[in-house]
DNA sequence: GTTGTAAGTGTCATTGAAACACTAACAGGT
DNA sequence: ACCTGTTAGTGTTTCAATGACACTTACAAC
């Protein structure tokens, strides 16, 4: 037993995790297999170790969950009302992580629990109070499109510029004219051309691009 | 005691109080009474309490140190590196809170620790990794006044133009045209002349404005 | 060689941002 | 009464960025 003379709260990380897969933005969500709210799912997570820094915590969760690691993760808000778990008081540091397509597949599932990837338009209901969580993740990260270069971590090593584009479509559910995409994010100079091609069906083949600097996120305009 | 079957850290809340007076930024600090960082500023905070929310809990903080209530507060980042205090591990959920110039002076100090307002090239060092959080805290302060109408936070009831103005030279240091900043301002439609003028000198007297939705923050643009 | 498909490319119009200088209203002193 | 000093208040022009818009290129499959 663990003793203090003041009352502590239970602290924890959870972690909302996107990809882009099937031409959809996706969730990755695991089926509660204890009380409360067994059977529900759940966004990732779970305790802060006494000798971890959150990040790290975070990390190590989203490695536990799908094998994944290296990837961009950011510090989303904290959650910590009385009572949003039922046991005790749990106060929740929440990250959100962007997964390229590819780096997925590692790993479906940690231990026996369920893993799930959901589209946006197939959400279950979520346990405690993840919705809302979710709800902040995906509005963070709507917002970051336009002001920083966080797209780009949806992509692998070597993508073409329509790649990137329907990346931005898909997050603000909006087409955009190609034209001006491809004039305005060159403008950046966050990426370069490859030199490489890729060749993948009756038509022309597209130019790869890789990121300038990888591994970060500028802010950009 | 408290007691618990794994170990739990401790769980605090610290705001960075901004507020504008004599023509400059202000950050409100308090002398450290007990070990450790005896004798150093730091940041006003404490711990959460078991049956409050977060914001509750630096509200609660801001009332105590400042007796100001009612002002604008917004969450930060949460800090909680292993050995950020030598005590025990320590997460600390970070706040920032704008106070309007006329609302301080209400209550200088809580207990008997020093409290003291320091502009921002006067800033003595700071306990703990409390400059970080400032330095977090400045950083998005400043990058608010862009899409938001943040600023507002800082001024009274009534204000005038030239008024609001000096907020965003103070903050982002640098200074702006009059008629463009007029011109901008007004656009926003998120302030309206009240019909009062205020004369204070041996000039020509200024309109008062008011924000039209007090209390809330607009993203623009 | 014909067909279907996604890649790739430039111009013009509109909008928003930045630069810039003078008049108006008052208080205080002569 | 008027002169002086001080801040409030006001438009126009220039430049840059954004948004709308259509056709040609390269390939695979038949």
């Amino acid at each position: 037993m663990h003793c203090y003379p003041y009352p502590h709260p239970a602290v924890t990380v959870d972690i909302v995790i996107f990809t882009i897969r099937d031409g959809q933005l996706k969730l990755l969500l695991i089926r509660r297999a204890g009380e409360p709210y067994r059977g529900k799912w759940a966004l990732p997570g779970g305790f802060v170790e006494m000798d971890e820094d959150l990040e790290q915590a975070a990390r190590r969760e989203l490695e536990e969950e799908t094998g994944v690691s290296g990837v961009y993760l950011e510090q989303l808000y904290t959650f910590g009302k009385p009572g949003r778990d039922p046991r005790e008081r749990v106060i929740t540091i929440t990250y959100y992580a962007l997964i390229p397509s590819e780096k997925i597949r590692l790993r479906a599932a940690s231990d026996a629990e369920a893993v799930g990837w959901f589209g946006m338009d197939e959400l279950p209901q979520l346990a405690f109070d993840h919705d809302e969580i979710f709800a902040m993740a995906y509005q963070r990260l709507a917002a970051k499109l336009s002001y920083s270069t966080i797209a780009f971590q949806f992509l692998g090593e070597e993508f073409t510029l329509s790649e990137l584009q329907s990346v931005y479509e898909i997050i603000q559910r909006e087409p955009i004219d190609k034209r001006n995409f491809r004039k305005w994010v060159l403008a950046l100079e966050q990426i370069e051309e490859t030199g490489g091609e890729r060749r993948e069906g009756a038509h022309r083949p597209a130019k790869l691009y890789r990121v300038i600097q990888p591994g970060t996120v500028a802010i950009i305009k």
